[in-house]
DNA sequence: CCAATAGTGTCTCTGAGACACTATACC
DNA sequence: GGTATAGTGTCTCAGAGACACTATTGG
């Protein structure tokens, strides 16, 4: 059978805003684009769904993101989708934009084509990328309010001191010590891990803490969960 | 130029979820389908964007909803992007889908291809559009929680009492009065409307009231504010 | 005056923030 | 013991719900 109203000259993509934290600040992940249109500008990691190797928008997001700059997130999720025919030079165009959260140390040093840059101090962007970003960091605070999300701004383990400084960047404010305390042993998704760190100075040393593996768990079947995948 | 990837055998459309409340209950607009994949199924309206006359997606969706069941709504956000290679029997689609909100009056009069449907009791649907409308229902009732997005499921003035009907509707759950009243208050969302209205009882008639002017036109402008409409 | 619903005044109780305290490390 | 940071006990205050009251209509 043939579609009713075939492939109307319009293209589709996914674009990926990867934020991390560096000295306190969220940051973004650019890259410097490696063709036209805008080539060598820094833009936001993006491509092409393959149909024939994606079996999602979020694997061709995972997909792009491993390709472009060597990154798998633990946290890449859907921000919302930008479309028309002014956004990109070559025509009508949709993009599905996804959004990743890591810590600072997994990401490759920056080179020529890979660029952090703090999300307050952005270059000229091309197409809407900087409305995207500016959605996505909104997005990010928003979520903050109310949930976990920035742990997966922290490495695998983290002190609650360290993670309530993460807290208090993202949102830009500082947070009451106990009510944070209070917040965190109520959402019940960390665990202390046996052993403890010493920070460098001279002080009692943290206990360390995790997310709990059902949360990680409950994380990726939330993803499986929607239609088999379908939801990319 | 040509497209580095052109066109990976993949299709765009656009599907609507519109939510309305009748006899104090959700209910979404289901649309016959026209012709195959699943032709006289059930399914959410939908369509293939139409890139001469769409500026966004968003425009596609606004004219599918108009074309097939005659309405336009006056709230019409997205709601998230699906996608897959088997979600649809043509092959790899994506599919943006966006959530409409209602009176119940301005919903035309049923007949053999528009049927509304409580959500709670929805036939088998094509597709994922099962998901899909779980997915918008549990969008609806979580920002049902902090915003005053239930307005949009009343007439252009109501009571105060019909207000807190439909947030119990949509939130399944009964509502303090006084702090329902505070709650609106303090969203300073609302202006009193100079008339009145009787009951058809015998007692008090309540205040109507509307969605302040600001509020409609703020609303309309976070549209084109992000990026000139291109956020579709 | 009665019934029925609209709308308000106020008490209580829960939860968040402020503050001060204790705990434990290195020097 | 001093200092610095981790972690906790408790007081206070603000906001939400419960309840009871007043207001206003038709019968």
């Amino acid at each position: 059978m043939s579609l009713a109203s075939p492939s109307d000259t319009l293209f589709c993509t996914v674009d990926v805003v990867l934020l991390t934290l560096r000295d306190q600040t969220l940051h973004v992940l650019l890259h410097r684009r490696d063709r036209e249109p805008h080539a060598d500008a820094w833009a936001l990691p993006g491509g092409f769904i393959h149909t024939a190797e994606d079996a999602s928008t979020w694997d061709a997001a995972a997909r792009v993101l491993a390709d472009k700059t060597g990154i798998t997130s633990p946290y890449l999720a859907q921000l919302a989708t930008w479309s028309g025919p002014g956004r990109d030079p070559r025509g009508w165009s949709v993009s599905v934009v996804y959004y990743a959260l890591v810590p600072a140390h997994i990401v490759p040093t920056e080179h020529d084509r890979l660029h952090l840059c703090a999300v307050a101090h952005l270059p000229e962007l091309p197409f809407d990328h900087a409305h995207i970003v500016a959605e996505a960091v909104q997005r990010v605070r928003t979520k903050s309010v109310y949930s976990s999300l920035p742990v997966y701004l922290c490495g695998e383990t983290f002190t609650l001191p360290e993670l309530q400084a993460v807290y208090e960047a993202v949102l830009g404010e500082p947070i009451n010590k106990v009510s944070f305390r209070r917040k965190v042993e109520e959402l019940a998704m960390l665990e202390p891990v046996p052993g403890e760190r010493q920070a460098g100075g001279a002080h009692r040393p943290a206990q360390l803490w995790r997310l709990r593996p059902e949360v990680r768990a409950a994380w990726a079947l939330s993803l499986s969960e929607r239609g088999l995948n379908s939801r990319g």
